[in-house]
RNA sequence: GGGCCUAUAAGCUAGUGGCAAACUGACUCGUUUACACCGAGUAUUCCCAGGUUCGAUCCCUGGUAGGCCCACCA
């Protein structure tokens, strides 16, 4: 091994003998219990971010250590089939999607998406991403579009889907419907304005056919608060608070819209908070979704007034966008003097998580599939999965039970896993896609109508791609014929998409098995940089690839094992600096012990000397605790354990004491040795999960000739049994021998400092009686590690000799 | 407004019902058979208030601050 360590190098080099030899290849006749990974599949975008380098490192280790331990399946996926991936192309190819047809654009996005998959894929490889890259999959190639069309017909065999004419979330700037699941909050500067409306007193008798006679009524006005004056002219309602003494007297009568002059009944209804405003609520189809509700309540008729491009569609504003038609409809109200107040106000709206643009509810015909009856069970089944940390579980419940529609699945969108149906022009009939011809388009193939054998219609929406990244378990399961199985073993996840991903994953594996997808769930958390979320828009953007560059995927890796399981970790530079550090240690503390190694035969010494025995006791309590660290997904605690042990007990204790006894030849010389191949074996098995490349080299270079398995990441997990012989408590009892011992040298090593000599001063060492007698068979390795010529029994004392 | 998480040294983090700890940084010292990307040593600390307890940084209650999710959108 070279002298100096070159990360670049050593890591292709590595990464090339890893795919060369396929060592992460799955087969499943590998000896031990399969564990079954339902990979994230990252959205392409052209690259890796430091998010995704945090947390697949995280999930990486666990796979690792699972190798390790037995068998794993971990496939990787891409998520390509939805509106991100649209953008990416229209970014890219500076097309528009919607001046294409939808044929032409598929075409340019498949054709894109191969030409940049693989360089992206290559960054998840350099990072020491154990996956196997043969089972792959992408959320738009056959075998998923054919899985998630099946799913969709076989929900629809259970009345699971339905389609249905409903004031939906819709995003005027994508055109498109969304899901509950997809918005995201936004402050944002509005003006609040109260408005003055008449009161007819009309009662039910009169109507506005005695026009001349409700003119010379006594018109009242009443004041309503509005952010959203350009809805006016879909005004359907006004709603008071049946507790609300300062309106009693107006329910039932009939107020005036301004600047459109139309009337409109005022009801009473709980929703209208006395405190809020002037107490007084207008309904418009659609403002929010509380006046969806109401609508539905009072069974009003609704007025279609917003476009599906989100302009106005007809009368004096036609064609104007919300905004525009707000600040116009203001301006002509304040000329006509009908507003009464102004003001600026912060509050919160919704916006589309994908382009931060402001939601509309229209009414269009969506797809949906029923999850809001199945709310008990669905939590039922999140209850049944472990989830790692544990409060997690909590949020996915909070979310089912905040749930207020069902999961609308369809989508105004070129680019997607078409809806395998047809609609009869004449009769209207939904006509499936049989499921042999899966996967379909249904505006490539031509139907007719079963029943009056007329032409059908294919349908033109595409489903969200979370309809098909909710069964990423049954696609990868589907790419190694059904050899691996739900539930799952893990699916690891960062924690914004449990109300996505996870929550829907955990619909499908019902819907269509009756399970949960997998046992556990481990949840990632965020990179911050100094405490804030990195995003593009911040500018506070930290590069995986150039912290790659500069010091390696271990050093990387490293970094992401020091936090703790969904908690959030700050990125900080000389975080990689320790690893690389670590790196560095593991390099030179290897060759030392090589360097002692060259008579070393390999077999264990008939009589191990104590000191040594009492080291390797160690080791194997360090084994013991580890493995629980893993088993517990407690990665960071485990690498923290071994990194203190490494270099702490193994080079700054261990090491020093045994020095001598090899340097010199002195007896037990063999014991020495055995100990020390089979410590740093060990440790670098234990760390080997977290820094695959340099365990790897270090392995290659000096353990190979000796040991059976072609690589590290396919040795066994070591076992605790191998060193803790005999009677276990002896050896504990014995084991505080070994502290007593380090007790004394840190003691003298503190009187040397004391004194400002130096570590390998010479001296005459005077211990207690009782010290001496306790550790009376290590007196040699004593004498050596503190370069004693003499040790006394008497008071402690440090005598230097001159 | 509801739920959840977090609060420990200058920084980042472990941890425990009984002398509070690692790493980075600071300071002092040392380095000739792995490593100066090293070794040894020193200093500094448990958010606030109340309770349980012989004893609380840890458990309970309340508060404060920060984060996340949800609700609020007239």
């Amino acid at each position: 091994m070279a002298n100096k360590y070159n990360v670049q190098e050593v890591e292709s080099k590595i990464r090339e003998f890893w795919e060369k030899k396929k060592i992460y290849k799955f087969d499943k006749k590998r000896k031990g219990e399969i564990y079954s990974i339902d990979t994230p599949p990252p959205t392409v975008s052209g690259k890796m971010h430091i998010g995704h380098s945090f947390s697949y490192s995280q999930q990486d280790f666990i796979a690792r250590f699972n190798r390790m331990k037995g068998n794993v399946f971990y496939p990787f996926g891409t998520d390509d089939n939805g509106l991100p991936t649209e953008r990416l192309i229209e970014k890219t190819k500076k097309v528009k999607s919607k001046n294409m047809s939808r044929a032409e654009f598929i075409k340019l996005c498949l054709k894109t998406l191969k030409e940049i998959t693989p360089d992206f894929i290559d960054d998840w490889k350099k990072l020491g991403i154990s996956c196997d890259y043969d089972i792959y999959y992408s959320t738009i190639d056959e075998n998923s579009r054919k899985i998630s069309q099946n799913s969709f017909l076989e929900l629809y065999g259970k009345e699971l889907v339905y389609k249905k004419e409903f004031p939906t979330l819709w995003c005027p700037d994508c055109q498109t419907a969304i899901a509950q699941a997809e918005l995201e909050d936004k402050e944002e500067n509005s003006l609040f304005s109260t408005l003055k409306f008449k009161v007819m007193s009309s009662s039910s008798e009169e109507n506005s056919k005695n026009a001349e006679d409700l003119k010379n009524a006594k018109a009242n006005t009443i004041l309503i608060a509005t952010t959203r004056p350009e809805l006016l002219s879909a005004c359907v309602a006004v709603f008071v608070n049946p507790k609300d003494k300062r309106y009693k007297k107006l329910v039932g009568k009939k107020a005036k819209v301004p600047l459109f002059d139309f009337e409109v009944p005022i009801l009473e209804d709980e929703s209208a908070d006395m405190e809020k405003g002037t107490g007084v609520l207008m309904i418009c189809s659609y403002g929010d979704r509380f006046d969806v509700d109401a609508i539905n309540r009072h069974k009003l008729d609704a007025k279609l007034v917003l476009g599906k491009d989100g302009k106005i569609l007809d009368g004096d504003y036609e064609g104007l966008k919300v905004k525009q038609a707000r600040k116009q409809v203001l301006e002509d109200l304040d000329k006509a003097g009908l507003i009464v107040d102004k003001k600026e106000i912060s509050h919160v709206v919704n916006v589309h998580d994908k382009c931060g643009n402001c939601i509309e509810f229209l009414t269009t015909e969506q797809w949906f599939i029923k999850i809001l009856d199945k709310k008990n069970e669905l939590i039922k089944q999140g209850k049944k999965i472990k989830w790692y940390p544990e409060y997690m579980f909590k949020r996915y419940e909070n979310w089912v039970n905040g749930l207020e529609w069902d999961w609308s699945i369809s989508r105004e969108r070129h680019f997607g896993i078409p809806i395998p149906v047809w609609y009869c022009d004449d009769c209207n009939e939904i006509i499936l896609a049989d499921k042999k011809e899966l996967p379909v388009d249904p505006l490539q193939i031509k139907k007719k109508c079963p029943k009056c054998k007329k032409n059908a219609k294919g349908e033109e929406k595409v489903l969200d791609t979370w309809a098909t990244s909710s069964l990423t378990p049954q696609i990868a399961s589907n790419i190694v014929k059904g050899d691996v199985k739900l539930p799952y073993s893990l699916r690891p996840q960062a924690h914004d998409i449990i109300r996505t991903w996870a929550f829907y994953t955990i619909i499908k594996s019902l819907y269509h098995e009756n399970k949960i997808p997998w046992d556990n769930v481990m949840v990632s958390g965020f990179v911050t940089l100094k405490g804030e979320k990195m995003s593009k828009s911040k500018g506070n953007v930290i590069q995986p690839q150039e912290v790659l560059e500069n010091y390696g995927a271990d050093a990387l890796r490293f970094w992401a094992a020091s936090s703790k399981l969904g908690e959030d970790l700050d990125y900080q530079e000389k975080d990689l600096i320790t690893g690389k550090k670590f790196i560095n240690k593991l390099i030179n503390a290897s060759r030392f012990v090589f360097m002692n190694l060259e008579d070393f035969n390999g077999k264990r010494p008939k009589k191990l000397e104590v000191i040594d025995e009492l080291f390797l006791v160690k080791v194997d309590e360090l084994i013991k605790s580890v493995t629980e660290r893993f088993e517990n997904y407690e990665y960071s605690k485990a690498k923290m354990e071994v990194e203190k042990f490494f270099w702490n007990m193994f080079c700054d204790n261990y090491l020093e004491i045994v020095k001598k006894r090899i340097y010199q030849n002195k007896k037990g010389k063999e014991s020495a040795q055995y100990a020390l191949y089979n410590g740093l074996l060990n440790v670098l098995k234990l760390i080997a999960p977290i820094m695959p490349f340099i365990t790897e080299e270090i392995y290659q270079t000096y353990f190979k000739k000796n040991e059976k398995d072609e690589s590290i990441h396919l040795s066994e997990w070591p076992v605790v049994s191998l060193l803790l012989k005999g009677n276990k408590d002896s050896k504990i009892a014995e084991n505080s021998k070994f502290d007593k011992l380090i007790d004394i040298i840190v003691k003298v090593r503190q009187k040397k400092s004391d004194n400002k000599k130096s570590m390998n001063s010479e001296i005459v060492l005077h211990i207690s009686k009782k010290e001496y007698d306790e550790i009376g068979d290590m007196i040699e390795d004593l004498k050596d590690v503190t370069n004693a010529v003499e040790v006394k029994e008497g008071r402690f004392k440090v005598e230097f000799v001159e």
